[in-house]
DNA sequence: AAAGATTGAATCTTCAATCTTT
DNA sequence: AAAGATTGAAGATTCAATCTTT
């Protein structure tokens, strides 16, 4: 089952916590200060974006974003506030909501992308030998989605997102 | 300087975001779900703990858990309301307040630790090839403190709590 | 003036209850 | 009843302003 928790494992665990606090707050500060939009909401765009039809359900979304429900329509309260998105209720299931992206939120996400790239690069990227950045995917990966092997509840989303 | 953003470190970047989000969000669950405290109210506890006298100043508490002064006011204050530790104003300099850890405080720890490492375990080390835990470590230790600065005290203030 | 800390207002997120549609 | 979404209330975090001490 599972190995026990060494020394170094808890070393890597304090490491890994600092280095998503301190990579993810200085982007944010960026972002913040060179006109860009948060790390959130750009991830929702982004979704939005890569979707057929410029719409995702805000389930969908929910999973996406790794929210709770409600948080999932608070914050599309907010782009749509802006005017980055709009809500949509087409379809045959009149239960479903619909985000679409707009153009605002399209003009967004190209302003934003220039910062959060070299931000990405400066505060992240730049710090990892290029021979290494696959090995950390794949290890990482296996801790965003474990396979199968969990004692106890079978998530259904796979996302951990109680409700 | 710093080398152009590759696909490879953009989806290393991803897959790191979701790996975090998705271990926390599980710990957190499994802590609250067995009486433990949440992960920063433990990481505030357990720093006093290690601190000489138990004792540590909220500015350096501040430091330590990397949220804002005014963040950190706020959490000593739920923590002592809970009696888990309290505000001492000793010493020469009178504007500093230290928080002092109680024995509620330090039976709280105890309580959670067995928790808490069991969700580092399953849902973070258990992931990880043993070999490749201290190439983690390496490599992200570089992103949590990059200009050369030692890791286990981040008395560095460019940590990116703006104020 | 500068450093440490606190407070009020605003923002963000979650929880529990509710509403609508299937 | 179940699924998708929303809302009010509560909790957590930050910003800006303020207070005290150096």
């Amino acid at each position: 089952m599972d190995r026990e928790l060494r020394e170094a494992d808890l070393e890597a665990w304090r490491t890994f916590l600092v280095a998503h606090a301190t990579a993810v707050r200085r982007i944010e500060e960026e972002l913040a200060r060179e006109g860009g939009i948060p790390l959130v909401d750009y991830d929702v765009l982004v979704a939005l974006e890569h979707a057929p039809g410029r719409r995702l359900q805000l389930r969908d979304l929910q999973r996406r974003v790794l929210l709770t429900r409600s948080g999932i329509t608070r914050l599309v309260d907010r782009l749509e506030a802006q005017g980055l998105l709009r809500r949509e209720r087409l379809g045959e299931d009149r239960r479903a909501v619909h985000a679409v992206l707009t153009d605002e939120g399209l003009a967004a996400i190209r302003r934003t992308w220039p910062v959060y790239a070299r931000g990405i690069s400066e505060h992240f990227a730049h710090h990892l030998s290029p021979e290494q950045v696959p090995v950390l995917t794949a290890e990482l990966g296996r801790v965003a989605s474990p396979s199968g092997t969990e004692a106890g509840t079978p998530r259904e989303a796979g996302c951990g997102a109680q409700e």
